[in-house]
DNA sequence: AGATTTACGTCAGCCATGTTGACGCTTATG
DNA sequence: CATAAGCGTCAACATGGCTGACGTAAATCT
């Protein structure tokens, strides 16, 4: 295992205070190193327990956020996404394949196809959901609440002024019935 | 567009501090939700930047950390990626028939190849590295250095324990000289 | 010294998930 | 009634993972 190779002069416990001129290459580097491996640490589980079921991350994406917000017409789900129709298409196909998700006719607008997930699909969600949240509970726990704050907020501060509504919408608790454009 | 459609009761402008009982379901959600698109975003422009050099986010990846750690054996980048020789070797094949990378024979150990930029591959690693740049300091810079260090902090937390010295090597300035096994 | 292991290279094929482009249908809307 | 919007679908292609098998040089163990 060439593992323990990396280790060099070694590195502290906790993680060091920001300092005063926090803009530095090293600081910023250490950030962009942190977001990549914690992402993917944070996944890591969901992605095990997809691949025993023959699924992919793709399809953890969508089932996730037709959870987060039952009913949600495609179109928004593509917005959120950010990738083409096709490529949704295939997902939602083998979705709904296993009866995990099903459409039904817009209610307001005919044309759109609301989402959402059958008991099945729900159960699954949440397996996998409880896969990442034990890891978040873990981080937020050692590193308390005031971290956690700063946490969203440096998330928040690199996402696009005009997306964050968006996002922040995925938090409102009611499930959406689509606001009229 | 329907952007705009997933707005609802809308969204207060700043992050709302975290609330005693942190450990809910919402605010593992948020956490998980914000993740996925801090990281997408930060990725975004850089991997406009690849595009038109018809490179991709893996050979951003290798570029980065052999950037980071001059003189890393082949072995050491294949722990940090988590992907197989095959996958790699496509990609440092890719960047050396571009010039952008070089390897060496080990000098402790001649099994071993040592991956290096050349002058090509630094300055390419350092227009890529302007791009994640820009949004990163953007998002401390308004956050501030107390929130900066709670990101950090959890996001050490989402890694195993295991793996967080070979992380935090990457964070020391001296280029690595691959330590006897 | 000889056997074994380690570090790396490579060929071949497969899979998941993204892309573009084109075309069609139903329903809303001006 | 014409046009636009929301969605479905076919076809082809690119990227970047994967497994399995096999080879070679250098280090290490006995």
């Amino acid at each position: 295992m060439a593992d323990v190779n990396l280790l060099r002069a070694v590195s502290p416990a906790a993680p060091i205070a920001a300092s005063p001129q926090f803009l530095r290459e090293a600081e910023i580097r250490r950030g962009i190193e942190l977001l990549y491996f914690g992402y993917s640490n944070m996944v890591k589980g969901a992605d095990v327990h997809l691949a025993a079921q023959g699924l992919g991350r793709a399809h953890h994406r969508a089932l996730y956020f037709i959870a987060r917000r039952p009913g949600m017409p495609i179109g928004d789900l593509l917005d959120l996404l950010n990738i083409t129709k096709q490529s949704l298409s295939r997902v939602l196909g083998d979705l709904q394949a296993r009866e995990l998700v099903v459409q039904t006719v817009g209610t307001r607008d005919r044309r759109q196809r609301m989402l959402s997930l059958t008991a099945a699909g729900a159960a699954l969600e949440t397996e996998l959901f409880e896969c990442l949240r034990d890891g978040v509970t873990r981080a937020y726990g050692h590193a308390g609440q005031n971290a956690v704050t700063g946490f969203w907020t440096v998330l928040t501060g690199l996402i696009p002024p005009e997306d964050r509504p968006m996002i922040e919408a995925l938090q409102q608790a009611a499930p959406a019935e689509r606001s009229a454009a």
